[in-house]
DNA sequence: AATTCACTGTAACAATTGTTACGTCTCTAA
DNA sequence: TTAGAGACGTAACAATTGTTACAGTGAATT
């Protein structure tokens, strides 16, 4: 793990911090598709992504809708998750493993004390709590002026990205619960797009040649 | 200005640190509808509030269409200032004065010693963040869960609930704005909540019974 | 008193999004 | 080989939201 660890971070953390990490922290992986953390979940520990990469979602709690939020990659940290270590609440959302994914866990008070002790992990918390809040307005500006043909190009460019291939897999109706649509309203916007000449459909499968 | 740090702190903060804050701080006042802070704005200041409420916004950058985020309040700082203090980014969010509002500006350096130095401090500021996602994640449910009546809806409970006081002054194409929405749409919702039983109408004011 | 202007109500229509229904296709398992 | 299930395309219609247009109302100003 120190190894890894090492390779990922060595730019990021001091020798002697990545050290600690590896000493106490819990090495996980996960399958595509796992839920690695569920809204209600109660959170002892900080996940710090070691490779794969995480998608976390947000649920409606009446019709039981979801909603797709952001990606978290290689480096990141889960700024919702630090605020429910600290105060020891409950988790407001979903983690759910977009592909095959390592990471380590790391104990609450560890999180407290590296603050005041190490400048770079002060540094990355901050960081992170940045990123993660300009992906949320990011989310917002996204709901708010977009229309759904916007919203869907967007997030197959952005799953492509995560992907790192310009051919997603998913179907319709996956697409269509995580933007908390129809799955007839996005095959109809998905034809749209394809006769628009931005994608090309087929089973399972759509290409997006444009997705960088 | 230590005197009303001490009203509106004492069981926040410890006492060593108001003293601080008040030799360090810089008192200022704003009128209803002042702009605090505007988005590209650089932050050098992070802002404690005394008195008073902030409306949070969000600016569509192709049509200049608006968004209420949430309100900050007496106690409250601002968690994406925190961010741009510390990034030394560019304001991402306009800060409004819903009312007249009263608050100590802090130098961002400052902000830095006293995660390290003082407990209080630190909690304090991970609370703020822990508030300000939550904010976010609410704003975002509004959004992609709730239709324009449930928006309106809210957008008047919450005004009310801000202005302490049932009767909120506002015309429906201020509403429109801060809900990036159309004059006649809210027009219209707003009859039906009035047939509804919920709301009264008057002339740029609406009469919300049931705020709190 | 007359004029002006912002505010509100409403109609008519357009565009977008959601819903129901049904047919076709492909794959898999019995 | 056949039955069943999931995936996809599309039509028809409903509901919501947005747009344009216009009329009335009240308040302030001239």
């Amino acid at each position: 793990m120190l190894k890894i660890l090492k390779e990922r971070y060595q730019y990021v953390f001091e020798a002697k911090l990545i050290e600690e990490m590896a000493s106490i922290g819990n090495y996980r992986k996960f399958k595509e598709d796992t839920i690695i953390m569920d809204i209600g979940d109660s959170i002892e520990y900080m996940p710090l992504l070691l490779s794969g990469s995480i998608k976390i979602m947000r649920e409606d709690e009446e019709d039981g809708g979801e909603l797709l939020l952001y990606y978290l990659e290689v480096g990141d940290t889960c700024a919702m998750t630090l605020n429910c270590c600290l105060r020891k609440t409950k988790s407001q959302i979903r983690a759910v493993a977009e592909i095959y994914t390592e990471l380590i866990m790391i104990p609450v008070h560890k999180m407290v004390d590296w603050i005041i002790q190490y400048e770079t992990w002060r540094v990355f918390v901050f960081e992170s709590y940045n990123t993660r809040l300009n992906e949320m307005l990011e989310a917002i500006d996204n709901l708010a002026f977009n229309n759904t043909e916007e919203r869907l190009y967007k997030y197959l460019t952005d799953k492509a990205f995560i992907a790192k291939s310009p051919n997603i897999i998913v179907t319709h109706f996956q697409i269509a619960s995580e933007l908390n649509s129809s799955r007839v309203v996005i095959s109809r916007l998905l034809k749209k797009l394809e006769r628009d000449g931005k994608i090309k459909l087929h089973r399972n499968l759509i290409e997006v040649p444009n997705y960088y």
